[in-house]
DNA sequence: TTGATCATTTTTGCATTCAAAATAGTTCCT
DNA sequence: AGGAACTATTTTGAATGCAAAAATGATCAA
């Protein structure tokens, strides 16, 4: 019971950010600010670096795990993949109520698009793209999505958003919600994909601005 | 260094079944058989039940992960999807030399169908997929898909396959690597998620057949 | 004989300890 | 002074130890 609760305690800390990418994890330190030996605290780096959270750097101790330009771009590859699948395996299974949750929050969405409130914005955005996933009704996929999504997530790229590009996202959004409402697999899937594929290149494109 | 070890010859342990999905793992006899103390091996077992070979049972150990016909479908669906992204992410990175490769395990596979070689067959038949994922270059991709296709594998459904089908594929996988050699990365998504969609139906029937 | 309760043994989870490796610091030589 | 070599300290990786929980089995009553 101890065990997850320190795996998610420590993904919490290198989410957030409190050990930069990059930086040196300090065992000791975790050890004395969560009050428990090095023995799960070690079994809980092993497992975020299998996750990808973590690296380890054998006789030379952990540190949060960098990404790279390559890295950002083969997440959302795959995040692409898995979204597009997660709403085609949705649109049979989703229910009603279900269905009128993603449109409440879309209906949020535009409200805070309306109010040009960002964060709030990426937040409806990442409850329905959750929302779709859980409407796959399937524990792998979903289980791989929320890996990806937050190592991604992790990247801080809370790039500014053009308006043009904006707009589009809400009009994507659309979309996606009215295909669900059809119950389009093929529609939504072809939707999503062109939908992440504008993001992945608006991020690649802010990565490549800032260096790396 | 050790730990990579022990996760891999614990992986290989479950894999090859000599811990039957469901039986406990005797943690004291693995120890003794790898001449480890307990510790490295309990790290071991974390991260292969985040991987989902391993289930932890809180206080109770641990125990192989026991497929049901609910993971088995979840497993495949994935599947359908990174292979089907590979597919189409590999048709413009893949090389010469890796389209030769491709090529020359198709025909082989060819000559094991023409000799009902069944056990041949899926060997080529497994490289040539891991060929087009790794023509992908796309690492958490890759690792992604390893999970998967292992945690497939590890449910044994060597279906005998009717002659059938079996044609089918070898058709199938003709035009895959048409595709491929066209760099057609529509066409060859499209190929790769019928292919693994009837081999999916092909073993939940099976998997019903036998109750599970 | 069956079933329930309690003691014994085993197993689990975490803390602690120990040896080896890496890092830092110091001395010595040029 | 600058740099190499050696020692001391810290840190890592794995083994062992210990308390708590579960599984086993033994005793006894119905």
């Amino acid at each position: 019971m101890m065990h997850d609760e320190v795996v998610s305690r420590l993904r919490h800390v290198l989410m957030e950010g409190e050990i930069p990418p990059g930086a040196r994890i300090p065992e000791r330190e975790l050890c004395a600010s969560f009050a428990i030996s090095r023995t799960p605290l070690r079994e809980a780096l092993k497992v975020l670096a299998a996750e990808g959270l973590v690296v380890l750097l054998p006789n030379r101790g952990s540190r949060a795990a960098k990404l790279t330009q390559k890295d950002v771009k083969e997440l959302f590859e795959v995040c692409e993949a898995l979204e597009a699948a997660a709403g085609e395996l949705a649109c049979p299974r989703i229910s009603d109520e279900q269905l009128r949750e993603i449109a409440e929050l879309q209906a949020n969405m535009v409200e805070h698009y309306r109010a040009q409130d960002l964060l709030s914005y990426y937040r409806c955005n990442r409850l329905i793209h959750e929302a779709i996933v859980r409407a796959a009704d399937n524990a792998v996929l979903a289980g791989f999505y929320e890996s990806v999504a937050a190592r991604i997530r992790r990247a801080r790229f809370i790039t500014p958003m053009s308006p043009e590009h904006w707009g589009l996202a809400i009009q994507e959004h659309e979309g996606i919600l009215n295909a669900l409402q059809r119950r389009d697999a093929r529609g939504l899937a072809h939707i999503l994909h062109t939908h992440l594929r504008r993001k992945r290149e608006e991020v690649v494109r802010a990565g490549f601005a800032e260096g790396e």
